[in-house]
DNA sequence: GTCGGAAATGTTTGCGTAAACATGTGGGCG
DNA sequence: CGCCCACATGTTTACGCAAACATTTCCGAC
């Protein structure tokens, strides 16, 4: 900066000024002061600025992976709309979600060069005491029930499984079997809490459940497992749901007809299965929306609101589910 | 920091030695430090470190967007390799990827606090001469061919292609349809350039090619549109790929026994498939790794070395390929 | 006892920026 | 014609940290 105003024949200041877009400069003299800039391949120093507001403008996005399947589609709306409000988003992966792993992220964290964090760990430690983030850091966790103690935005898990579960009953079908997520998944438990209760309500019976790891593969597997007389699956995600898909297509079992499947999140390829896939839709853009949204406001104010944001969820049919028809 | 060092009764300088566990600190003087600053709860300010030693730790990726498969695991890779290095990774996002926004990012990303970038745009406008990275700044760039003026990592797009194409003219089959990603995409176009040469070096002739982009979707409405004498299609992506099964499954054309498809990326879900998809593997977590090796090495020596790394691919035979058979 | 030297700790300084304050310069108005 | 004010620009300072240098302390050797 210094050397753009020695050659521009100006003070830093004003340099400063210019780079600012501050008003108080005369036209003549900014333009010099530009024309220095470009000469000099002048770019501000971002880190003094930084020091010198107190601010980073930037958020941290702490996550386990970003292959899991909405994952990477809620931190791009973070990104974008973060970058949106002048922010940059810096990502700060834990690679296996154990708690001294997320400790250490947290702790990493609070030296880094971050306003606030949105956490989207997937994985319910955060509801255990043992694991806290740093005091006075702002945060935003996303799927989790650590309500009381963060800022929390999630899905409305329990209402899309209400609906996916009902649809199926309205159906016909006598009871609905559940594949669930990995047991250490809060979504998942949330879903397979929220599809024992349907079951419970409506007086039907509860199968026993089947777990997978999120991927299709595991769906597959547990696709196998599925006895012969279930006639509906509720699965906990969508990428599962393939896998279950093709399992009870080697099984020769035809999906609608024999058996009818809806999965969760209605990724963009679920209407390209085969058959199209009935699927809870999620609005991943606008979880991460809400987040941005939260934590601005709370490094804004300076203070946290801890509590719950649920996002809707609406059931999309598709070709998967059909009434059921009793063996003949 | 101040804080610290009175409560302690120390000076600053000893609590920055103990912050950053330099020796020369007498074990009674650490422990009043440390208790000093637990107490206080002092977390460093990275500002000033960065400020200080005139680098950020912090590397940028910019890229058009999440959702498109690959780039997640790309990113992913690039996140985990760099935090391994302590480094961590900033998210610059461009929303529609025009000359325009490119140059924008750029242009911020000049401003932001980062050492160095990664440009995965997946669009070759950085081969025109009109959008170029600010000089000075240190750069890799993913799947372009500006290899001439930056530092290139790609996958052996061509080499995947040739061995799709070959595995179905072995199979057979007269020639090979492809429908291939959108015409600004550098991987569409070299998967769709050694597509047409692989037919044109074996004397095949050139069917007209289809188009995607890159959305299941879109390859369902592409696999609509294949005419009846195709019996075997090379696919420039997975999903696309998803989506003309579906089509030819619509349309009563059975897969592989009267039409074989491949794909690309080999994607987690393509084994469960309908049937499984016979796709080229590409080794996204090599070239997240290979980027980030690329760049800290170029930052550290200050050099850039110009020239293309290319990561093999490797074709993964599965369900969706078969022997041609003559129509009888 | 004194001196040298090593180890522990303190003091000064500068990294690049922008706010706050200080200075200069010109024009309008009484 | 002089005064004052508005505006353009310059100077000083502090942000938090750590390198470089300065000082103190303590020990052993003579």
């Amino acid at each position: 900066m210094a050397d753009v105003a020695k050659l521009a024949g100006v003070s830093s200041q004003t340099v400063s000024r210019v780079a600012n877009g501050q008003s108080g400069v005369v036209e003549s003299t900014r333009e010099q002061v530009l024309a220095a800039m470009r000469e000099l391949g002048y770019r501000p120093n971002s880190a003094a600025r930084s020091l010198r507001y107190g601010r980073f403008n930037t958020l941290g996005v702490i996550l386990f992976g970003l292959s899991s399947t909405g994952n990477s589609r809620t931190v791009e709306a973070i990104a974008t709309q973060a970058a949106a409000a002048g922010y940059a988003i810096t990502l700060i992966p834990v690679g296996v979600p154990t708690q001294d792993n997320v400790l250490g992220a947290f702790t990493r964290m609070g030296e880094l060069a971050v306003d606030g964090v949105i956490v989207i760990i997937e994985v319910h430690l955060l509801d255990a005491a043992t694991v806290a983030l740093p005091p006075g850091v702002h945060a935003v966790v996303v799927d989790s029930d650590a309500g009381e103690r963060y800022q929390v935005v999630d899905t409305d898990q329990a209402d899309g499984t209400r609906q996916a579960v009902r649809h199926l009953l309205e159906l016909g079908h006598p009871t609905v079997w559940h594949i669930a997520g990995p047991a250490e998944s809060y979504s998942a438990e949330r879903r397979a809490q929220a599809w024992r209760a349907v079951l419970e309500e409506t007086g039907r019976p509860v199968p026993p459940i089947g777990r997978g790891d999120w991927s299709a593969e595991s769906g597959y597997r547990a696709g196998l497992s599925l006895p012969d007389e279930c006639t509906a699956v509720f699965v906990a995600n969508d990428q599962m749901a393939l896998g279950v898909l093709r399992a009870l297509h080697e099984r020769g079992r035809r999906v609608p007809e024999e058996v009818s499947v809806v999965g969760f999140d209605d990724i963009a390829d679920a209407s390209s299965y085969l058959p199209p896939l009935t699927t809870v839709h999620q609005d991943f853009a606008e979880v991460g929306r809400r987040c941005v949204h939260a934590l601005l406001e709370q490094i804004g104010s300076g203070v946290a609101a801890p509590g719950t944001d649920l996002v809707p969820t609406h059931l999309v049919v598709r070709g998967s589910t059909a009434a059921h028809r009793s063996v003949s």
